[in-house]
DNA sequence: CGCAACTATGTCAGTTCCGACATAGTTGGA
DNA sequence: TCCAACTATGTCGGAACTGACATAGTTGCG
């Protein structure tokens, strides 16, 4: 059985041919916004992978011990991900820390959780920044097979996760400002 | 050190003593929505909040082959969750598996995406409707040092998180509609 | 030329967590 | 009165994952 992260590392190598170390900084940035994974992580996925023909690599001289392995697709491994895509996800329960401090905000400082909600709040703002001007750098979405829909479809995403929580603390801090 | 887990299980304490069996039928909700976890981990959880003195419990006649514990909150446990919920949360990575389907979905039958994001949008619509019902039935939104603030913090944030998720669905369907 | 930063793979101990299994009292309906 | 559903605690094996450690080639700057 595939791990959703193999899913995540096949959905990067669908659009490009890359190294262990690479992935693992792609978990990083755009994959991380959605999907995170450490390097030690991912070479264990890429060896259960591998095994199952879903993968392959061709070695090349570089750095480290071993050299350098440029991992890419089979046709197998693009199958199982497509077919993965569009099965629908398994609930995988969602945790969310601030959403329990505030289910237990009852019992703290107003104070200290105004400090709180708006140091989240100014996190949020720079996110949506940051996430506009990806949206205006990459234009109009295309069609719905290109490879950057991927990426327009979880920049839209993202975008409405982040003005949705930075709402919701504009709304705590509304009603904490009231207490101090 | 605490775990997450740990502090969910005072904050659910910290409003009314509670069985083992009672925290794990509680996880599923309301907590549920924001935070999960199985008898077996609670047990092994309790157990530790109970070797660092920040639960007590009362042993009851009950079924089981140990009887009934109803276990409450110790002062300690009680200023420990009060202090934690003003510290920043150590960003859990948001792990998403809907839109890591839709970063790979360039690669899947429009037809059976649009499927599986009707299926979600209908999912997002009926929740949205249960929470409009127990917004409407919780009435007006207390002080913010009333335990019950909690719920509506968490409940404002669990719908306006619905609405998002429901709105991005529609966008998602829009453009599958006018490939298939 | 040396050295720091980066690229690159891999192992390992320990933590968290789930699913399955085991046990047994309580309650309510046919 | 029997039995199913519910209440209730607990153990155990294994999967997923992190953080620390280990190793070593490549690049670029002073």
């Amino acid at each position: 059985m595939t791990s959703t992260l193999g899913f995540a590392i096949m959905s990067v190598l669908a659009r490009q041919a890359r190294t262990g170390y690479e992935l693992a900084t792609a978990m990083r940035r755009p994959l991380g916004y959605f999907w995170t994974a450490r390097h030690s992580q991912i070479h264990a996925d890429l060896q259960k992978l591998l095994a199952a023909g879903l993968v392959r690599f061709e070695a090349e001289h570089g750095p480290g011990p071993s050299g350098k392995k440029v991992y890419h697709l089979t046709p197998d491994g693009r199958a199982a991900l497509r077919d993965w895509v569009t099965e629908p996800p398994q609930q995988r329960p969602e945790r969310d820390e601030l959403v329990l401090k505030a289910y237990a905000s009852w019992l703290a400082d107003p104070a200290e959780l105004l400090a709180l909600f708006r140091e989240q709040l100014a996190g949020h703002e720079a996110r949506i920044a940051e996430y506009e001007t990806h949206q205006a750098a990459m234009g109009d979405v295309p069609a719905v097979d290109h490879p950057s829909f991927g990426n327009h479809a979880t920049l839209w995403c993202g975008l409405g996760y982040e003005r949705h929580r930075a709402a919701w603390c504009r709304w705590m801090i509304e009603r904490l400002a009231g207490e101090v």
